[in-house]
RNA sequence: UCCCCGAUAGCUCAAUAGGUAGAGCGAGCGGCUGUUAACCGCUAGGUCGCAGGUUCGAGCCCUGCUCGGGGAGCCA
């Protein structure tokens, strides 16, 4: 009798039988024996299938079959350290369902643009697997953190009137005749439901018309933002690394044979419980301008060369190595893979020294009163190794609704979280304007029309009292926590300024 | 909107100083009892992104265009 099994689970059923059903990740068959990699969804399985224990014909139209063809087998679980889940099926059955012929996607490497164009199949991969299930993992443990913390989830409009930053980042639509936007955010609808609830959260795309070609931008994003009434910038700021650190804590739980899959840095993310490092916008000015910066930009300067230099004697050495001759086929083989991957770094820190030049002049050159750039969070993460918060912004550079620091004057109660080993930005938030006056001058100030904002300033009007939240992006976050190096790889179907694949 | 880089076989990349295009993978066929992106042999596969120009001769040099990558601004 056999039973079907899936690939996570057959440690608890090693010496029955089962029949595991998925498609075919790799075949390497020789003439007596042939060794089946299986991918269910859940894992992968080497099968091994020997001549004599299934039917001859059976046998050859197996050792044909293409990569991703589709197929059941049959067979007994036993344990191998050899196999990739360190079990294997000695098969005596197969079903195939669908053959495949020329799957694009060979297990060689590929560039970005072919992988996207063909992003529909480059899902079954190991990479966008182990992304994908880790994604999982993180959304799930958002919404566990805000519903064990007595969070009521508020689902806010994706076609809005309201703007929450600036008004040019919008997506317009035309909504039966009137121009509308999509949401750039379900904050301002989300203070309204902290007056009811107390503490709130949403979570849902979001869509910036960002004209953004970096490795930290999407135009359609996952954000999750929680929204609570009677909080202050410590309470939020608790609130936040709390929040940070189990979702860390959860994937290092639930996801380490993926993290290890992508070579994430498992050591750092241990790293990641509170507190973490706390730094205001002045202070952060003042990092920034200083000899230590400087001394810190020529260190990594230095390194990066001298990494560089590195590599390309690796690359000379297995060039001369090849001119010489002499080698086996296996052995070139191995190199040429390392020469690609010596190019790739190559590139990757010609890209670094390229940039640093600039991002140390732009440091240097910071006066307070800037927003901080995206290659000045860079340099913050980059000289820590927890994520930092940066508070306390100038009023002037920041959005209207963001709550002045009463003692200045000149600042806002809010707060950038940026992840560790430069990674950069994956929270945003603040304390809101909770006075009627202040909020309405605010908003004149931006020269936007108080009549749009009507029932936000009621908010103010009826029963305001201090409150505050952040937004948290899901790429990001997935991104920091993989190592992987580009947002576009944390969602299945990514959108990108001026691209959509499929 | 601005700056930098790139486009050669289905895929990833080579082609020294301008001299009529190569490798590996993938595909097809054959071989191999345990392989780990297996290995060995054979076969097929290219209008060098597009349009001009320089030259006896252009994948390589020049101009324009198209597409892609990275970065600045902006941000999750």
């Amino acid at each position: 009798m056999d039973s079907k099994a899936f690939i996570s689970s057959l440690k608890d059923w090693v010496g029955k039988e089962v029949t595991l059903s998925g498609w075919l990740y790799n075949n390497r068959p020789s003439g007596k024996v042939q060794f089946l990699i299986l991918r269910d969804g859940t894992g992968l399985c080497q099968c091994v299938i020997e001549r004599g224990k299934i039917a001859d014909d059976l046998y050859d139209a197996l050792s044909r079959l293409g990569q991703e063809s589709s197929l059941s087998i049959t067979g007994t679980v036993r344990a191998e350290p050899r196999s990739p889940g360190g079990y294997e099926l000695a098969a005596c059955g197969a079903q195939i369902h669908g053959p495949a012929t020329d799957y694009p996607i060979t297990p060689k490497e590929h560039g970005i643009d072919f992988l996207l164009q063909n992003r529909h199949l480059h899902l079954r991969s190991q990479r966008p697997w182990c992304i994908g299930r880790i994604r999982h993992t993180v959304i799930d443990a958002i919404r566990r953190f805000f519903n064990d913390n007595g969070f009521i989830l508020v689902d806010t409009p994706i076609f809005t009137t309201i703007a929450g930053e600036g008004e040019q980042t919008l997506f317009e639509v035309d909504y039966f005749g009137q121009p509308l936007h999509l949401a750039q955010t379900g904050q301002l609808y989300l203070e309204s439901a902290a007056m009811s609830f107390g503490r709130v959260y949403c979570f849902g795309p979001t869509f910036r018309a960002e004209k953004s070609k970096t490795r930290r931008h999407l135009t359609e994003f996952w954000m999750v933002e929680p929204e609570v009434a009677y909080i202050d910038l410590k309470g939020l700021l608790e609130l936040a690394e709390n929040f940070v650190t189990s979702i860390v804590q959860r994937v290092l739980k639930d996801n380490r044979c993926e993290l290890e899959t992508l070579g994430a840095d498992i050591t750092g993310l241990e790293k990641i419980v509170p507190p973490f490092v706390r730094l205001t916008y002045t202070e952060t000015a003042d990092i920034l301008a200083s000899q230590k910066t400087v001394d810190f930009m020529a260190r990594q300067l230095a390194e990066f060369v001298d990494q560089k230099a590195k590599y390309e004697k690796e690359l000379a050495d297995l060039e001369a190595q090849e001119a010489a001759g002499g080698l086996k086929k296996w052995q070139q083989e191995k190199n040429a893979r390392r020469v690609l991957e010596l190019r790739a770094e190559i590139a990757e820190l010609e890209i670094k020294i390229e940039n640093n030049p600039k991002h140390a002049q732009l440091a240097a050159g910071f006066r307070w009163g800037k927003d901080l750039g995206g290659s000045d969070e860079t340099i913050i993460s980059l000289m820590h190794d927890k994520p930092v918060f940066v508070t306390h912004y100038p009023r002037d550079a920041k959005a209207f609704y963001m709550k002045t620091d009463r003692s200045s004057g000149k600042v806002v109660e809010n707060f950038d979280l940026l992840a560790p080993a430069g990674f950069g930005e994956i929270i945003g938030g603040s304390l809101r304007e909770d006075d009627y006056q202040e909020l309405f001058k605010r908003i004149e100030e931006e020269g936007y029309n108080p009549q749009s904002y009507q029932w936000y300033l009621d908010l103010r009007k009826y029963g305001s009292v201090p409150h505050g939240g952040f937004g948290l992006g899901v790429e990001r976050t997935v991104a920091w926590i993989t190592g992987e190096k580009h947002i576009r790889q944390c969602i299945a179907f990514p959108r990108l300024m001026d691209k959509i694949y499929l």
